[in-house]
DNA sequence: TGGGGGTGATAAACTAGTTCAATAACCGCA
DNA sequence: TGCGGTTATTGAACTAGTTTATCACCCCCA
């Protein structure tokens, strides 16, 4: 290395890294201000046609376009909604769940020209993944309005849409009644004459059964009051829980692990119909015959649920619409409107098809 | 107003409003230069221990977090990695093969900490989006290589790989042989004797049948090599063929319009499983028997396909596996690492099942 | 010729951070 | 006490745009 090269300046040497060309370089090449390239591109009518006209040629010829990140430090816009998962991507996406949520939520970013963005915790933490989101707002999932993350949304005066949380004063949300979907599920079940039953459950555990939160715990109050109102409770004999995946193999495991227990169950109710789905893949594998040998109950009526063979007893949950309602909330706040309501409870109702009979006697 | 009104400071206004926290308030706070408060936040070691812990204390204190767009701005990440749709999200997840390709994709995004972008035209112009889109680089899904939205990513130097797409050199890409994969699936149906044969098609027409380009124009290759191996061409009367959305809704659409035109069509091929799903669940409603009246194949091989009712016959490509190769030859573009090989092809295979059979004498 | 009004263009300040290069402080040792 | 070598800290420049406030210019009219 010789004395000179350390003298090379700042600029020379980010020249020779072949630098991306800024709005100096057009402003420069078109004898402008860069106040009248930045007009050119964002403000017609604010220059005379003829220098925009000319500008926007020298942008064509030298292939510039404007550094969005440089520009939504100025405009404080991203435009682009996040969607907060508490799980990885590739976890969340095994749940068709997901795709009908952000189908719903993508009809709003087409009005409004918005990305989608889907931040899943950044080494292991929501929080972080947060501070790190190069986001506008956010529709939260699967979390509660005291959850970590949403308190640090708060503190940065993100707006945010909650979904399928415990409704809240004034924090913008769209639910379900999970408690009631899954009552209904339970007590169909229940009244068809089955007693030994398999909760299969995705999982969110945190210690004892009173400590389930969220729509876990929402639905399994639902479960819990049927089987009460039918004199039983989860002991493990007559009604039986296993935790798995929230996706086809979860069900599959829980099926098996349900089945060699020998434990005589004659019904399985999943929290969520892809569970079920794998539920009834496992049995079908095993010879087992849906619904003469065993019922199977789902929750969430994903659009394919009335094409699994047999179609799908679950409970219906407008997702999609969930997913709409949540995001045109997020419109309304993003733009200052004044909210109709901040909470929203979509209807839900047991949809009964062909997965379920009285248990063989 | 008053004289005095309009002598006020900048600084002031934005103080009313209740301006953000930034990095100067925290090094004025901790009686530091911001470039401390940066090293307390990024580099760790570089501060002694004491002073990185009372930074970090006042900035909890004052709720303080680095703007993310700002740091962007300076270290040129944005940590995102986009997925470029050649239509609305709201559509596209009307697909379950999204849902399985970002599955795919998202294994990648958190082994290396990234956010998932998607990213549909904006008014209009896929461009456009690309122009506005907050993103080191990307997935091309639907388009082919010389798509101007293609090109824009070349010019501004995005790196990216393409999906689906005819393998071109020195375009990073992961493919399947679409080609291939259709002519077996039409091969399968002909062999059992169909010769009144129903295609269903999702949309992007640009004219002639020989204009058909991307994943349509392969598949359509193999479906008529196979026609011509049987002395058959779409002719519109052994060989019809309808346009529909590439989601459930759309193939119950193209069922209806094969079943009344009552050409006596005993087979019905989709370019797509979901349409396939959608055939099948219409000819369900009708009371159409299949395999017995009709016989149905699809193409991908969705994860749910096998648990149709009848399950589906259709054409296997490795969704899922697509997704994890594209993002896994991203992130070494990502980090400048070499590529061994620029295009990737996966293999596809006829997964015969239960939804085709000879047609009725 | 002077002044008002409108248009077109711009210099400078601003967005909120990171990074470079230089300095200050400290420690041990001669 | 002086000096070399770390270690800790900082001012200034930099990322790439937008926005504000001002100015120059031209036309019209008095």
């Amino acid at each position: 290395m010789t004395a000179g090269s350390s003298k090379v300046s700042r600029a020379q040497r980010s020249q020779k890294a072949s630098r991306h060309i800024t709005i100096n370089d057009i402003a420069k090449r078109a004898g402008v201000s860069k106040t009248a390239v930045s007009f050119a591109f964002n403000v017609p009518g604010r220059l005379s046609e003829k220098t925009t006209q000319h500008i926007l040629q020298v942008a064509r010829e030298m292939g510039y376009t404007p550094n969005p990140i440089a520009r939504s430090l100025n405009t404080r816009r991203t435009n682009t909604l996040g969607v907060l998962l508490p799980q990885d991507i590739s976890i969340a996406m095994r749940n068709p769940f997901f795709a009908e949520l952000l189908s719903g939520i993508g009809e709003v970013c087409s009005a409004h020209g918005l990305s989608l963005l889907l931040v899943p915790p950044l080494r292991g933490s929501l929080v972080e993944a947060t501070y790190a989101a190069l986001i506008d707002g956010c529709i939260v999932t699967g979390l509660e309005a005291d959850d970590p993350a949403t308190r640090a949304l708060r503190q940065r005066r993100i707006p945010f849409v909650m979904v399928d949380v415990e409704p809240e004063e004034d924090i913008p949300a769209v639910s379900v009644d999970d408690a009631a979907g899954a009552y209904f599920a339970m007590k169909h079940v229940l009244e068809l004459g089955h007693h030994r039953i398999g909760i299969a459950s995705f999982v969110s555990f945190t210690g004892r059964l009173e400590e389930y939160t969220g729509t876990l715990g929402r639905r399994f109050n639902g479960y819990l009051r049927a089987l009460h109102e039918h004199g039983l409770t989860l002991d493990n004999e007559h009604v039986r829980l296993v935790e798995c995946s929230c996706d086809v193999e979860g069900g599959k495991l829980a099926f098996h692990q349900f089945w060699s227990s020998r434990q005589g169950i004659t019904a399985i109710v999943a929290l969520s119909d892809v569970i079920a789905y794998g539920v009834v893949q496992a049995a079908s594998e095993q010879g087992v015959r849906i619904p003469q040998q065993l019922s199977v109950v789902g929750f969430d009526d994903l659009e394919f649920s009335r094409l699994l063979r047999p179609p799908l007893t679950t409970v219906r949950q407008p997702i999609r619409e969930k997913g709409r309602l949540a995001a045109e909330m997020f419109a309304r706040l993003y733009h200052n409107e004044p909210l109709e309501q901040h909470t929203l409870r979509l209807p839900v109702e047991l949809v009964v098809r062909q997965s379920c009979a009285p248990p063989q006697s």
